[in-house]
RNA sequence: GCCCCCGUCGUCUAACGGCUAGGACGCGGCCCUUUCAAGGCCGAAACACGAGUUCGAUUCUCGUCGGGGGCACCA
């Protein structure tokens, strides 16, 4: 930490495994990575870590790539033939990388820095069942390391099949330097000799992940706190490689509301079920920042860009945090109050169309829209606010029903109103409230008593958009002509 | 079991030895108001515990307890 090179320039990573789709965990992670960057006006790059050739799908990468552009991210670089698949820019892919990492590999066997092991599965699994049962720690004990050359050209003409150990130092410690942890130190000793070359021939996680990371020039290793014990190991083959090491972060973990890890049990995990149930990009993004991270005025609402100039790694947390739905659809509605509406509506377009809402038969969108604005906690609830401008025939809620309509006189106050609405002009909003108000006084009944029928009778519901206002965008035969039509039903 | 990390209102957090421990979500009340929201004001609500160090600890040290993560030919 106390290192007095030159700064690098500042990039950074996302590197997930196509496994499944991008949780919330990730989407912090990434986010953390690009504002990081951004604020330092360095690269973002995303490497896919494809190594588990069982586990990854290419719809686990489609789903990532989708999840980290809904979010409003972008990376920048990949390799140049696969620009024009994946656009922008490609994402680096480690199995097209396979090359590489053999070359490093051969480095480490020739310099003996590492050793081919030809223990089976079966055996390994046979000793760390010995191991706990003795309560031994359950690690390898570096056997095919003692072999004789001899003994290993047996093992080879009989043709068994191997992986490749990397040699773990015996004794020491290995310091992690962590730019929000401090300095955290593992024993060598409980380090095991791990496997860096599959037998599958291919590399393992923690080698291919040293590699990349040098190889892409990559300055800061943001990554979460699940990683900060495979350091320790990640830093001896940088070291074993004549590498200087990036700097680390580790960041806490995001838990449920149980305090467990945050998994599928908790519900939505995954950035596009938060897509599809109506979050903004931006209200994600806002929310997901401030887990782990604040300000020293503990800021809640950022503007454009203003994420990306104030982020930094000392504001990050040490301790986990638990993910609140509540307050993340508070700012997804606080979000959703300071977009101009035609924009709301472009971003709530899927919903419309879900909800199968005519909106040829009645006032223009935006009018409507812009009525309950305040009241939008979700992208999908907007179709249900506004549609009974566009209905044929009005739905009346339970409510609307049982404890304004069918009231003693309400029939009477629905007929005058009809008479009085139906050759009005100008069919405005501050007129409107003139004359009904007069109206009022005139039959001597409380406002109360007439603005709730006919709210109810026009809307179908007891709660809604300002009275006048909304009769003035109905315009003035769908709102007289409803009129009637409540009429009617409490006569009937 | 072993290793590592963490511990301020229910939740996200501010505080970097000295203030009535601040803000935000949520919750309660009041105001505004034709309803529902939004908005304004007010309120309840936290330093895990125990020892030290110090004139003084939420803050530094140690221990206890509690929570989490890791111990794969998965990443």
């Amino acid at each position: 930490m106390t290192d007095n090179s030159p700064t690098p320039k500042v990039r950074t990573r996302f590197a997930p495994s196509p496994t499944g789709f991008l949780h919330i965990g990730g989407a912090r992670t990434t986010l953390f990575n690009w504002l990081f960057a951004r604020h330092h006006k360095g690269d973002f790059v995303l490497r896919i870590e494809d190594t588990d050739e069982v586990r990854s799908t290419e719809d686990s990468v489609t789903a990532i790539l989708d999840s980290i552009r809904w979010m409003g991210m972008d990376w920048d670089e990949g390799p140049s033939d696969l620009t024009q698949s994946r656009g922008p820019y490609g994402p680096y892919f480690q199995m097209q990388r396979l090359e590489i990492y053999r070359k490093y590999l051969d480095q480490l066997l020739k310099e003996g820095k590492a050793y081919r092991c030809y223990c089976s599965k079966e055996e390994l699994d046979a000793m760390r069942r010995l191991a706990q049962l003795e309560k031994r720690p359950p690690r390898y004990d570096g056997r095919c390391r003692r072999l004789t050359d001899k003994q290993r050209g047996e093992l080879e003409t009989a043709g068994k099949k191997f992986s490749v150990r990397f040699k773990m130092p015996a004794d020491g410690a290995t310091m992690v330097p962590d730019l929000i942890r401090g300095a955290v130190s593992f024993e060598n000793k409980l380090q095991q000799d791990l496997v860096i070359w599959k037998t599958s021939d291919g590399p393992t996680y923690n080698f291919a992940c040293v590699v990349d990371d040098h190889l892409m020039e990559i300055s800061h290793v943001i990554r979460g706190d699940e990683h900060l014990s495979n350091t320790p190991s990640q830093i001896q083959i940088y070291e074993a490689l004549g590498w200087s090491l990036p700097r680390f972060a580790h960041l806490s973990m995001i838990m449920g509301p149980d305090g467990t890890k945050l998994s599928k049990r908790h519900g939505a995990t995954s950035v596009l079920e938060y897509r599809d149930q109506g979050f903004l990009p931006a209200a994600l993004r806002n929310y997901l920042a401030l887990l782990g991270w604040s300000t020293s005025d503990s800021q809640q609402i950022f503007e454009e860009d203003e994420l990306i100039s104030k982020f930094d790694l000392a504001g990050c947390q040490k301790n986990p945090a638990t993910f609140d739905p509540v307050k993340l659809t508070w700012m997804n509605s606080e979000y959703i109050r300071k977009t101009p509406v035609p924009e709301l509506l472009e971003m709530a377009k899927p919903f419309f169309a879900a909800a199968k809402v005519d909106t040829a038969k009645g006032p223009a969108l935006e009018k409507a829209t812009a009525l309950e604005r305040e009241k939008y906690k979700l992208l999908s609830e907007i179709p249900g606010l506004v549609s009974f401008f566009y209905q044929d025939k009005v739905e009346f809620s339970q409510k609307a029903m049982d404890k304004v309509l069918r009231q003693p006189g309400v029939k009477d106050v629905l007929n005058g109103l009809r008479d009085d609405l139906r050759g009005f002009e100008p069919f405005t909003e501050k007129p409107l409230e003139d004359r009904i108000r007069k109206f009022c006084a005139d039959k001597g009944l409380k406002t109360g008593q007439v603005f709730h029928p006919l709210r109810a009778a026009v809307s179908g519901r007891t709660d809604g958009p300002s009275l006048f206002a909304m009769l003035e965008i109905m315009g003035r035969e769908k709102v007289v002509s409803r009129i009637e039509s409540a009429a009617a039903l409490l006569s009937a």
